[in-house]
Formats: structure tokens, sequence, C-alpha cells
RNA sequence: AGAGAGGUGGCAGAGUGGUCGAAUGCGACGGAUUCGAAAUCCGUUAUACCUGCAAGGGUAUCGGGGGUUCGAAUCCCCCCCUCUCUGCCA
């Protein structure tokens, strides 16, 4: 949720900043966010002022009271029935305009860094870089989602009978294959100054709110009705509602976590060729990296992460390319985000891996997630996140790049994580 | 799931209708003392909003919401949560 102090203070920059995210009724939202805000101040100045007389008043009523002066005490209370009327108006407007500002201001985007790329689609995206070789196939090559079955290392039909489309079932050296990725990850993460959790993967409507997955894209994710829970589309969720409603003592910033959890995304809507075999599921695993900074350090720290990320990849030799997302494509609640995608050498296409987004204070405005500022003041955190990673499309480039005639050749750094070198 | 108890400031814990944002203790911070420290003493120590250049002033908040009352942490109603026992169970 932006700030409406930024878009009072900087109405034409958050103006042009929202365009920039082709968001369409920019002008009249901030101007009703600017409107509503006046009349909340005003509001709340006469509702203060009459509770304050009302208060004196009952004060005096009690200092007759006690000195036994019933008569004058009587009068005075005749007084307070008008003031007692207004203030429950007040309070009854101010709730109303209160709400309809919130309204708007969950639907207001986050403002876009100035380094976001203006552009509408995933075609506008900014390369960054692009790391690794691609690797030469033979001619007969196979996708990934012939190669699990050649393997017999992940089955579809299997969880289409338990539980249904997009749901796959890993086997074998494919379900060890998870857990070294998995371990791989984690211990990666840990090396790296990140404190490992373990959260539920249930959380209430409060943390869906808090990260912005409520009140608005409620179909993305499963829910239990009967408990009012929902499933995690990712663990940002619940390490970053970790921290709602605190004011961080300074000492323990930056806070740096990670996660390994399931995932799980209903993903309405579009199906076809691009969603064939691992390239998009209902449930998949994912660790994740959490990092809450103050503000002038977010951007460094943005960069940190993506460094983490690169890492990773490079160590399972794996070619892929740093995306600047443009306006148009990044997400609601980010302020800059880099995807990392992989090359998928036998679909010939890239991957999304991992998407680390800074948010600045757009998530902790929602959480109240402060500190203490220098001079006592609390100020709003920035959060940031990021993939690192999400495994089925690392999974689909590892079997399609290294396969080989005898069975898909691991890079090495796997192979104490697997017990195993080669699939196959 | 059934029965009972309870939710108060960073923590512990008083407070059952009137100047209570809330005693007291602990912790934390500042100061005095000390060569330094412990101990001791003095002081400070919630959050949000409104108003003000500021100093300051005001309002709200004692799990959440509603009600009674001139006045609610305190009384009434609803909801949520936690703990204990019983049941069930990895």
């Amino acid at each position: 949720m932006l700030q409406v102090s930024v878009l009072r203070e900087h109405t034409a920059e958050a103006l042009v900043a929202l365009a920039k995210k082709h968001y369409k009724t920019a002008e009249a939202d901030v101007q009703a966010v600017l409107d509503l805000d006046q009349r909340r101040r005003q509001l709340q100045t006469e509702h203060d002022s009459a509770q304050a007389e009302a208060n004196e008043l009952a004060r005096q009523i009690g200092g007759l009271m006690k000195a036994g002066n019933k008569a004058e005490a009587e009068e005075l209370k005749a007084r307070t029935a008008t003031l007692k009327q207004q203030t429950k108006q007040h309070a009854d407007e101010l709730a109303q305009v209160e709400q309809g500002l919130q309204q708007v201001l969950w639907k207001l985007p986050n403002l876009p860094h100035s380094s976001v790329p203006e552009g509408r689609s995933a075609q506008d995206n900014e390369v960054v870089r692009e790391v690794g070789n691609k690797p030469a196939l033979l001619a007969d090559a196979l996708p990934h989602w012939e190669l699990i079955k050649k393997y017999d290392i992940i089955d579809f039909e299997l969880g289409v009978k338990i539980t249904g489309a997009g749901f796959p079932v890993y086997k074998n050296q494919g379900a060890r294959l998870q857990r070294a990725l998995i371990n791989f990850f984690l211990d990666e993460a840990r090396t790296a100054g990140y404190t490992e959790m373990q959260p539920p993967i249930l959380v209430n409507e409060a943390s869906g709110y808090g990260t912005g997955q409520l009140p608005d894209k409620e179909g993305q994710m499963y829910h239990d009705a009967q408990d009012n829970l929902y499933l995690i589309p990712t663990s940002e969720v619940p390490i970053t509602n970790l921290y709602r409603d605190e004011i961080i003592p300074t000492e323990k910033l930056p806070i740096r976590n990670t996660a390994y959890t399931p995932c799980f995304r209903r993903e309405a809507g579009s199906w076809g060729a691009d969603v064939r075999g691992l390239n998009r599921l209902h449930q998949f695993d994912k660790v994740e990296i959490v990092q809450i900074t103050e503000p002038e350090h977010s951007y460094a720290t943005l960069e940190q992460m993506v460094g983490h990320i690169e890492s990773l990849l490079q160590k399972l030799q794996l070619p892929y390319r740093v995306l600047r997302l443009c306006g148009g494509d990044m997400g609601f609640t980010s302020a800059l985000t880099y995807d990392l995608e992989v090359w998928s050498a036998a679909q010939q296409r890239w991957l999304e891996v991992s998407s680390a987004s800074n948010f600045e204070t757009y998530q902790a405005n929602r959480l109240k997630l402060r500190y203490r500022a220098e001079g006592g003041k609390t100020q709003l955190l920035h959060t940031l996140n990021g993939s690192a990673l999400a495994l089925p499309r690392i999974v689909a480039a590892l079997l399609e790049n290294n396969q080989t005639a005898d069975g898909i050749a691991l890079p090495e750094v796997l192979h104490s994580y697997c017990g195993f070198s080669k699939i196959g």
C-alpha cells in the first residue's frame, strides 16, 4: 500500500510512475486519495475537539457528583447530549471516509523505481546480462516431459489419479533430485548469511493482506473455507508476515531469512504448449530468500540477492539471463524486479526460475513493519524477496541440457547431494 | 470436540464505574557516584492519528466489535485467541 504522504508530497512524480505501470485511472484515483485524506483530517480535527469538550464535561460532572452537587451535575449532563450526537456523527463519517480511502489505496500498485524500463509486456523487458553457453544438443534430443518418462522419474498421470493435473509425483531418482536441490539451495543460502526457517504453509487472512495477495488475488490461492486459511503461493507470505506489526530494533537489521516450502498456485486459465511438463504446476517446491532492510540499503541488497541467485545457477552450470522487468510486466507490489531465466535447450526457450523484487515500503506499510530511525521516530522498512530457487524449471533445464546417449549427467555440485552423478 | 480459566505497557503483574495511558517489580536508556565496574540513588522509557514552524496541545488504544452511562481496563452482548483437564491423534 502506498503512503498517502508520498502521494501528497510527490503527486506529479507518482502520476508519472503509475503511468509507467500502465495504471489506467491514476489521475482520478490519486485525486480521490488526496480529497479523502483532506476530508479525513478535517473530520478528525472536528471529532477530536468535540470529544475533548465531552471529556472535560465528564470530568466536571464527576467532580460535582463527588461534592454532592446533584443539581448542577444534571445541568451539565443535558449539555453532553448534543455533543454526544455530534461525535457519533463525526465518527461514523470518519469511518466511512477511512474505508473509502483504504479501498482506493489498495487498488494502487507500487510505484516503479526510476531504473524500470518503459514497456507493456514481456517483450519490453531489458536483458541486463546473459551468462553461460547454450549447449548444442543432438538432433534427437528430447524435451523434459519425454525424458521424465524415459527414465521414470516424474509421473504426471499418477498425480492426476490421486489429486489432479499439475500435481506431479516424483519417483526414484526424480524424488531424490528434488531433495538434493532443496538441500543444496538451503545450504547455499545459509552460507550466504540467511537464517533457515520452516514456516507453516497455511496462513490466515491477515497474512494474505500483509503481503498483498489479498484482497485482489484470492483466486491465485487455494482456500480452506472451513478454517479460513490459505495455502501459500510462496513462502514470502509466511516469512515476511513474521514481522507484521513489529518495530525492529536497528541492531537486528538487516533481517535475512530463507525457507524451503512447497508452493501452491491455482493459476486459473492459461493452458497450452508453454505449460507442458514442469513448466507450470499447481504445486511445486521453492527455496525463498527474504530480506528486510533500512530504506537506504534496499537497492544494494537487491543486487546482492540477485548475485546470490546467479551463483546458484553458475554452480548448476545452467546458462541464464537476468532481466529487468518493464513497467507493464512487473508485479503489482514491486518497485523493481529482476527475473532470472535459464535456457531450456530442448524447448529452445528461456524459463523463468527466479524473481527478485524490492517492494520498498509497499508491503511494510500494510504490515506495519517499522524500525526506529535516528531521532527516535518510527519509519517503514523495505522488504525484498527472491526465489533461490524454484525447482521445477531448474529440473527441466537440468534434464534437457545435460542429456547424453547414456543418461543425464548432473552437474558436479549435486553429486554428493544426490548420491549419484547421472540419471539413467 | 467437551469442561474450566484467562487475554492489561518490552516482560512480569496490580487495578472491578470517575483526573487510569494505567500502581509496583524487572528490563532498557540517560545522569550522579567510581580509577573502572558492581551495588546504590535520581530521571526517562508504548503506538497511531489530528493540530502547530517549533515548544507544545488534543484524540484514540487495556484481544476485536457493539452496547449501557455524563463518564468504561472495570458492567452487558457477540466474536477471536491462548492455557489447563478430558477425548482423539502423527
